[in-house]
DNA sequence: AGCTTTACACCTAGGTGTCAAAAT
DNA sequence: ATTTTGACACCTAGGTGTAAAGCT
């Protein structure tokens, strides 16, 4: 089940062969260049194989079956200036880790293919529109609840509502920066601490795995190109219950 | 300027003596049967020196002027069930800390005397009522974001605005409880963290810094008492807006 | 009489898609 | 022709003091 993937910022090539709950390790970058598109090299370019303490560690994305719909239709997914949050939210939980030990949990988001695209309104499809965009700084959203410690891990979901959007490259909050019209893949990555000094550019005393989750694959857009995206939006999302139907009435409807 | 006195739920006794800027080392409690009231026993029992590296830390009220306009009319803070926020919120910086060390913020609320107070409204002021209620279980505030880095303590303020006061005494929020119409004063405690095991509870590897502001005392109530009060509130808390007299105006002004 | 609780209107703060205008 | 932007109405979520009611 453990497969050599590229990573950061590099493509991650198909994953229709995947299974639902798929993991991608750390594989060696194919693109001699690509260590200087990434600002933040989560991932080394040797491959390792995880430790059997690490090997036991499991996650599953509770928001499944609202991802699973989305998914059905084609998950867009608004980017803007200021940053959009991502609906639904990846929330996973996760077994197999240590009680007592300390955890950081973090994602990111990866390209799925080289690819630009163009959604079709008449046939209501999205189309290959050509080579994709240069990349962008890759960025890792740290959840803000990290460290954890392996007991709130068993306890609690981790809920990546806060996590940001935006196609503005000079961004300065922080927030992932992506192409729009590209098609993008979240990934969960969840690292054991070993001592308190080691940090994220410096993994080597650290031990991380990474996971996956086909459905929460998305196209970023500035607008939504398929109507039943934003129906389905509109109808799931809290904060959008004003445009539902049934909010949608007039003074005559509202007053009987 | 060190000074030693009680601590942890323990009457504070007379802080007139003390400058703007007051601090509290670890000193030995008075009563032998203190211990059993404290149930996260912060200040271990034995008075120590700060080390010259803490010693070298300074705390500053960054919302000392506004606290000045509320304590000049004697501040008070509404406790309810569920769990009120304080106003001013205690905002503080710190400088002296080394940049490279990690450090727990927290903050406390202890009694300031033993008594219990009441409100004469024909003559505006605050009377003795008698002897202070019993004594509540102690709660420690750790700010959301620790650990800092001596890095961000030395860029950013630090807020506790989300803290909450309670007279809920079984409350399970983690807010703070205290007793209504009694005196009470925050205190703001800083931690260096020595090795990433030492736990709040187990503070001998530890260092640690308190710092009072005598200008932050208050009363616990459950309702405003000097209308002075009510009113500076409603003109410098922004959600209280909807009280201003700027904002109480009648249909005719409001169309003018 | 003194203190506490509760529902409430009125805010802040910020997350939605909409739609027209602007940009490319 | 297509994509992006920004002001906007409409929400969620929750922080205010108020005033009447409840408690002791």
């Amino acid at each position: 089940q453990f497969v050599e993937k590229s990573s950061c910022a590099q493509p991650l090539g198909e994953l229709t062969s995947l299974d639902t709950q798929g993991e991608f390790g750390r594989g060696g970058s194919s693109s001699p260049s690509s260590s200087s598109l990434c600002t933040e090299p989560l991932i080394p370019t040797t491959p390792i194989i995880p430790s059997e303490e690490m090997a036991k560690i499991t996650c599953n994305l509770e928001t499944k079956e609202l991802w699973d719909k989305f998914h059905e239709l084609g998950t867009e997914m608004i980017i803007t200036k200021s940053g959009r949050r991502m609906f639904p939210t990846i929330r996973v939980s996760f077994s197999g880790v240590d009680p007592e030990a300390k955890y950081i949990v973090l994602m990111d988001i990866v390209p799925v293919d080289n690819k630009r695209y163009r959604y079709a309104y008449h046939r209501s499809s999205w189309l290959v529109a050509g080579k994709a965009d240069p990349p962008l700084p890759a960025r890792l959203y740290v959840h803000p609840d990290s460290p954890f410690t392996g007991e709130q891990l068993l306890k609690q979901m981790v809920s990546f509502e806060k996590v940001k959007l935006t196609n503005n490259e000079l961004d300065q909050h922080g927030h992932i920066i992506l192409n729009s019209m590209h098609k993008y893949q979240p990934r969960v990555h969840i690292i054991k601490k070993k001592d308190h000094t080691a940090s994220l550019l410096n993994l080597k005393s650290e031990e991380f795995r990474t996971f996956i989750f086909p459905e929460t694959v998305f196209t970023a857009v500035t607008a939504y190109q398929n109507q039943l995206i934003t129906k389905l939006k509109i109808d799931s999302n809290p904060f959008a219950k004003g445009f539902r139907d049934s909010s949608r009435l007039t003074d005559i409807e509202r007053k009987g």
